[in-house]
DNA sequence: TTTGCTGCAAAGGATTTGCAGAGGC
DNA sequence: GCCTCTGCAAATCCTTTGCAGCAAA
């Protein structure tokens, strides 16, 4: 599925035992797995799945506003079952993400956006920074 | 220079030819351009650039805070001389990124998290949607 | 039965890196 | 002169894709 297909192509899915693995692994975490994280726990229930199949899923997921994935560095994308308006820090020395609720008059910018006509997708809130701990 | 050393090994920089290069095409342009769009603006003053030492340069002005990386989509890197702070929309349609300023008290989060002993290096706020026109 | 989904493996694309020589300071 | 920076090219890393068979609905 190419990125452009999304937008005009909408899709009739299906719900296979993968897509519904990926999902159940993402919702049952805490953390923010990259997709490498997602497969190498769900080899262990299906050993024949393969790593592309975790990306697929991942997005088709995203494109059912099922999850969401996040860019915080250069590095992976990762991905996170919890449609709630937050934030993430990243601690870049430890790794560790921190999730930030956010007060909805933080996204005062999305409704002046929305007033103008343009229509929202997606928000990104992300910090990088060195926690208290690693100081 | 790997990622770490950023953080512990603080590098006398020297001012290359290149490097000024790299950082005035960044300030007189006021789109956001990728490393490959600096790149093949670059070599009509300077042939003999490689792609490696723009991605080198981009890096180094970003560690000195004098550019910063926006990372949109999935895809490549682009950069910004702007440092003030903003965020920033992208209409996943025609592909234009708008600058959007921001009000001081929008960065709540930001002051919460500095109280709380959290160093704070880089803050993106980035949207993602279909603009007015391409509605 | 239809057509989306999978595993596999190869391709793709962006970014990074090792090296030997050039060039700031 | 020391040590950073450069061009080159190869390597790396993450992600996407073509294909033939499998499996939802």
């Amino acid at each position: 599925m190419k990125f452009t297909d999304k937008v005009t192509h909408m899709a009739i899915y299906r719900e296979s035992h993968q897509r519904r693995a990926v999902m159940a692994n993402l919702t049952h975490r805490r953390d923010h797995p990259t997709a490498a994280t997602i497969y190498d726990d769900l080899r262990k229930e299906i050993p024949a799945l393969s790593l592309g199949t975790v990306y697929r899923n991942l997005d088709i997921l995203e494109t059912q506003n099922r999850i969401r994935s996040i860019k915080l560095d250069q590095r992976e994308a990762r991905y996170d079952a919890d449609m709630n308006i937050h934030a993430h820090y990243l601690c870049r020395v430890c790794g560790k993400i921190m999730d930030l609720p956010l007060k909805p008059d933080c996204c005062q910018i999305v409704r002046e956006l929305e007033a103008a006509g343009h229509r929202i997708e997606k928000v990104s809130i992300d910090i990088i920074g060195t926690c208290a701990l690693c100081r």
